[in-house]
DNA sequence: CATGAATGAGAATTCATTCAT
DNA sequence: TATGAATGAATTCTCATTCAT
């Protein structure tokens, strides 16, 4: 009996541990890169020794790798789900506005911006980072973008032959600016076509130009 | 006269030496990134001592930062030429997409993928070099499309209110979803709606669609 | 218990690296001074990795500061002992050539010659070594022969203005010579006035002529 | 004729280049120490190449030995002509108290208490260059004050047994507290007995008290 | 299981000195 | 003769990983 509860306290600490570490490892890799973390630097900010950290992750790649998946799902799938919550009140091109500026915002927070230039940066030595982040990101809401269109091009809303085509049309339209801007200039340099918001209607309202069934 | 021969001659050498260390370091960091990169590599490379590395250069950062610099230049000006080499034939549609199809694979060559790469991982420790890819890259070619637009536009061929926004809009359209695929899944992913050339067509058609003048 | 046993049996352990580190440390610096010294000359002395030396001290000019401030106090001390013991047998000149004697051979040991030499070396990187050095050294002991002479001419066996100038000057008559050949010659060149003691008791004389009271 | 003529120039200007090394030399040697020191350094001061400085001095210990010789010629010389030039007024007191004073102010130039803290800092790696101090120094002032002591005590001025011990203490009485302080504090600590004028005066006073002729 | 120490290598930078022109 | 380059080693400090307790 104290055998056991003491077990499972152990095993208590050993997730707490576990969870310090990776929330040490996520800090620190994303300021400062992988190459630019130091293992020690992880266990300090952590308070557990080095070997606890090698105990829990078999060598700094795996920890690196783990890290960033976790982070990746945690960061996009908020992101998503605003895809999937596309309203249907009957004026289209108020949905996707409602749509274009949620998904925006949520793209552009500073912990996922900083994500995605950590994955870029290590996409050669770790390419299938840059994969997952593709494919949790940009491409599943892509995917979820054009089944919807695709939906509104049979009740006749909108025109198009190519559904994920118009689906990355519209997405990067909304978020590219912005999205390479930041990569490149950090997150505060204004934008043509005024603030985020303005920036997102504008992009609806030349993808609905395009692609309104007239 | 001696004397002058052999000055200019240690200056060509001194000139030849630089450039030497520059080619071997632009290779280098542009291959294993800043913090993967090594001194002695890039001496090793270059065929000179450390010390000469160091005669040139003062330190690791400017090194870095005089390789990325000239790298930016050298490879976004051909880009940006093509923006102002825009046609004018009266097909609008058919200049565009020259225009687009042309820049689209000025942007997707190798090199200056991995460049983008380079600058966006280290834009934490390099800001300033994030803004001078910007301004030479996105920045000036978005500048010129729209004073192109603009011309358009009162010659009554286009209908725009922002010729910034209008040129964003065309510029990221076309360039967008390759670059950002290219920046996480590596340059072979195929692409919704074809090829490099088809889906800089099906850019432009929503730009015509959006942006023409009925 | 386990545990306790080996948390203080390993913190023993580092007391006693920190000791050797600390021993080794002062052998060097002291013999090649501060830029003749290297980390790794010190931690192969001190039998320990490099890597604990830096866990144990930050770097080398901290380690450097705290060896030579330990060394300071432990010199010195003993040094400054002899002073506060100052006889008083009724003889003032019997007692004063007594404590002359005295001080002078503990000032004159060749590991507080040699780390007076390194302070002084290092005065210019380290001016708080210096200061130290001075007061924990000449400052405290003039301080204290200023005290009992000042309790000297109270009794009148003393004649004197002002204390902390005689206290000076006893402290200079006797040891400066010898000090200062010792700083430029090294410890063996014959003195005016034949060895140490006879060195000494020439101060003293001198002293006793200039401030007794008649 | 034309070769003779530009034979003298180029040695004039090798004389100019080995003066300017020097002064170099000088300058940074007693800046920051032997080992704080590079030739790359003296050499970009000197404005000269490396080479011409291996040119003038073998190495750099030579070099070092040649500057420091002649940094303590250059400034020991006038200090000991202060010593020749003591006056005979009839009032030995006010002789002897103009005679400290302006020895005192000569050995406390700063150029001259850097030069001092460089060769008791090098003592061990260059012993020869503090004996050369020394008797430049110290030896040479206190041998020529004993020879005017002897003088003055043969007319029954002053009354001594060893000149050389008196000289010592003359001389030490006068400086000893301030360049010791100087060492280890630095220029610009106030002095037990008032400033430097009335420290040398003091020191006069104790030694007039001992040594005088009743 | 967790801690301090060790390892063994590699980083950037600097140095005294020599070579080639 | 004087210059830039090269050499080859050293210096401080850091790292990922593994042992020993």
């Amino acid at each position: 009996m104290t055998n056991l509860a003491s077990d499972s306290e152990d095993e208590r600490r050993s997730t707490r541990k576990r969870r310090a570490i990776l929330d040490a490892a996520a800090t620190v890799f994303l300021r400062n890169g992988y190459r630019g973390t130091s293992m020690d630097e992880i266990a300090a900010l952590a308070g557990v020794s080095k070997q606890t950290v090698y105990k829990h992750f078999a060598d700094k790649e795996r920890l690196f790798v783990e890290i960033v998946t976790g982070a990746v799902d945690e960061v996009s799938d908020p992101v998503h789900a605003e895809v999937l919550a596309l309203a249907d009140s009957g004026d289209v091109e108020a949905d996707l506005r409602d749509l274009a500026r949620r998904q925006l915002a949520a793209v552009m927070q500073p912990r996922l911006l900083q994500l995605r230039r950590l994955v870029i940066g290590e996409a050669n030595r770790f390419p299938e980072l840059g994969r997952t982040f593709y494919e949790r990101g940009p491409g599943r809401t892509i995917a979820a973008l054009a089944d919807a269109f695709k939906r509104l091009a049979e009740r006749g809303v909108l025109q198009l032959e190519d559904p994920s085509l118009a689906a990355a049309h519209f997405n990067w339209l909304i978020m590219s600016a912005p999205i390479n801007r930041a990569m490149l200039l950090g997150r505060d340099e204004p934008l043509a076509g005024g603030d985020l918001e303005q920036y997102a209607d504008g992009g609806v309202r030349a993808f609905m130009a395009a692609y309104r069934n007239p």
